[in-house]
DNA sequence: CCAAAAGTGTTAGTGATACACCCATGT
DNA sequence: ACATGGGTGTATCACTAACACTTTTGG
């Protein structure tokens, strides 16, 4: 191949969604490395010359936070020239969503540490990634809205509370539970699996999906 | 910057749309040079090291085909690692509109001929330029659902039926013409210009956009 | 018996769809 | 006068949104 023009570097980068103590939550990584070393960023690094896209995007987010087998989705490629002190560097931004119980967090070489940070109360992030951020907050909003990707932030076994939740809190606003019962259920997506036990209270009917949950509905 | 790995090279290609003889067409280039030279593709080429992907984008399509001045939208960014006979290419791939009214297609140094194409008959393409289009005609189709692009194609002025023949060539499927009428008037998005002069039938309203062109309503 | 969350139906309003006739012009 | 597209209103249907009480369990 002529090497004609200089190349850019490109990293992928991941915004990891979770919920977790009622408030939709980020997982962030302290930096080890410079630049922005010990400033919180988005987990993520340099795309392999021999590995996709996606492939990068998945082997970064276990290598650093041990994060695996997750709904992982490409948002956007972010390619201003100064983005990056260290030079030309595009990215290729994904996000992912998890179920935080599923999830154990660890630290490695290049990151210090890695927690999840709620979406009020983020810290001032290192390079463009606060902007990052906000797409991808934008895009969860909207494939809640028109989608079941939220299946993806639950365990396999979940009542219809649980679900309701999880839409509310992504919208920061209440639903009516029968309309929201009634709307889910026409859908046809869940499979009863018997009732909850060992509740102080009404025992719940508990549900799964019925399609594998990589299977995401366009419900519009 | 300490390059520890081999950095893949990354190009931009775009997918031009246009409406034209009552069909949807797409723009194509006719490679002058190796790989694949003398196939059809998208037009396309190199990120330069300071140039953002956008503004590529721009270049290039001017560069290879003099298409200038359109609406312009990153669609997805395609990086398997086979995807290039050369080596590992990442490509951002950009989807553009354009009234063809306005526009001369020229043919360059890199290119030997552009030609629109209707999107039922393609050539075969190079790359996996075949499944990048078939991407960007699913984005077309959604942003004509939710947003108001489709005006991206008219011309300043313009009646109703422009309006609704882009629509049906798009979708393939004819509207009613009095719901049309209703829900376009409805979204407040058009000004009256006046009625069209010298046409052999009753004379139509002549409408313009009220708001600048670059401003893609959300009709959701 | 009290607290907690679960479950369940009806009504009103809104937006989408289906549908047919007369109008203004050029030739 | 004829041919061509332009312009317009109403009725039905489907979906969404608002709304409150009773049930079941654990403590």
């Amino acid at each position: 191949m002529k090497e004609k023009y200089e190349k850019p570097s490109v990293t992928a980068d991941i915004t990891v969604f979770t919920v977790k103590d009622k408030e939709l939550k980020v997982l962030l990584v302290k930096r080890g490395l410079e630049p922005f070393k010990e400033k919180w960023a988005l987990p993520g690094g340099f795309v392999r010359i021999d590995e996709s896209l996606e492939d990068a995007a998945k082997r970064e987010l276990e290598e650093e936070t041990g994060v695996k087998n997750v709904y992982l989705e490409q948002l956007y490629t972010f390619g201003d020239t100064k983005r990056d002190p260290r030079g030309r560097v595009i990215t290729v931004a994904y996000m992912a969503l998890v179920n935080s119980e599923n999830i154990k967090l660890k630290a490695t070489t290049d990151v210090s540490d890695a927690r999840w940070f709620s979406v009020g109360r983020l810290p001032k992030l290192a390079f463009d990634h606060a902007g990052i951020l906000t797409y991808a907050l934008k895009r969860l909003r909207w494939k809640f809205e028109y989608t079941t990707v939220a299946f993806s932030l639950l365990q396999e076994n979940f009542v219809m509370s649980d679900l309701q939740r999880i839409y509310e809190i992504v919208f920061d606003k209440k639903f009516d539970k029968r309309n929201f019962a009634k709307k889910i259920l026409s859908l046809d997506l869940l499979k009863e699996e018997g009732i909850k036990k060992d509740v102080s209270h009404r025992p719940p009917m508990l549900y799964s999906l019925k399609k594998d949950i990589g299977e995401i509905v366009e419900i519009i």
